[in-house]
DNA sequence: GTCTATACCCAGATAGAC
DNA sequence: GTCTATCTGGGTATAGAC
């Protein structure tokens, strides 16, 4: 594999618009004009506009499997060590999660929508799926850790996006909080 | 104010596109077709698209709202009273939340979206709010009822639609339990 | 009220010259 | 490889006859 480098700046421009206006709401024609190219020449490097989206997501999904697997094996308290993660992915990652919901089941073919899938659960599911299945945490008997990863991704993928009302971190704290501890006594 | 049937009419087919495939998705041309009009003709009734949408969500919010003050004055153990409510949601307004939030933040006007939010907030959110601030509820202290009542919507919206992998019941039940006492002993 | 015709816009994608 | 020109098709909305 060569270097490509006009592919790459490609992706590079393309991740940027896709993580803040979601797949369906990012036009080639904004892509190209990102590059100061014209639309038609994408078509050169990529066959489809769907592969370019699916590009930026392999690329995404490889680094933050990398970087999560790595926070998980740091030693620290359950509650410190997902914050930690979820922190991570605001970073690095901050989709907007029904966007993202949005174009996967409406949007996009079956073939890449069950891609990305895949690569979801195999990079940003996964790492938490392990942290959660130490013995050293106590989960309630009654609660699967695969299934209690897709409710807190449910859940605080809302506080993911960098934009929402008020104290963002404040009520990203409360949300871990509640999911945690719920909201009985 | 006098009966407008064929109003009635568009609104009673919009509601049901609207509800299985979002604003966006359902075009105009369908909601004529599926009255056996032609698109033209909508114009005469509604200024915009958007508008029937508005329509449409107004009717159904006066509904919603009603019927869950009626299942929130029931006499039934928390847990139970919730049930029921949300079942009733999930017959009545099986919306995909994903989809929702996807319509609200992105394609409808400013104003509609602010409409839509208040609405949402009175018929929807409300009544929940009301429940889990009754004294017989022994909220932990963290959590602010309004707080949670946003939580557990974006939790189980995902479970109120009618199409997900596998047994819906179970898994609602599950994200319901998950949602009252967290996830650790 | 409902129709036909059409304007207008924006999207993804292709053809073919350079 | 990159360009210009263009195709095709979808959408919302309007004009004006009946």
């Amino acid at each position: 594999m060569t270097e490509r480098p006009m592919d790459q700046k490609i992706l590079q421009v393309a991740e940027q618009l896709f993580m803040t206006q979601g797949y369906e709401a990012t036009s080639t024609r904004q892509i190209a004009e990102a590059l100061q190219i014209t639309q038609p020449n994408l078509y050169y490097h990529f066959k489809k506009k769907e592969d370019i989206y699916v590009a930026v997501m392999n690329a995404l999904a490889r680094e933050v499997k990398f970087q999560l697997k790595q926070l998980a094996q740091e030693q620290a308290p359950l509650e410190a060590k997902l914050s930690t993660m979820l922190l991570y992915l605001q970073e690095r990652h901050p989709f907007d999660f029904y966007m993202m919901m949005h174009d996967m089941h409406y949007v996009l073919s079956k073939e890449a929508a069950q891609n990305l899938y895949q690569l979801w659960q195999e990079s940003y599911e996964r790492p938490f799926v392990e942290v959660l299945e130490q013995e050293s945490v106590n989960l309630r008997e009654t609660v699967p850790a695969k299934q209690a990863v897709k409710q807190m991704f449910i859940l605080l993928a809302a506080y993911l996006q960098p934009n929402v009302y008020g104290n963002r971190t404040t009520s990203f704290e409360e949300a871990l909080d509640m999911f945690l501890y719920g909201i009985l006594n």
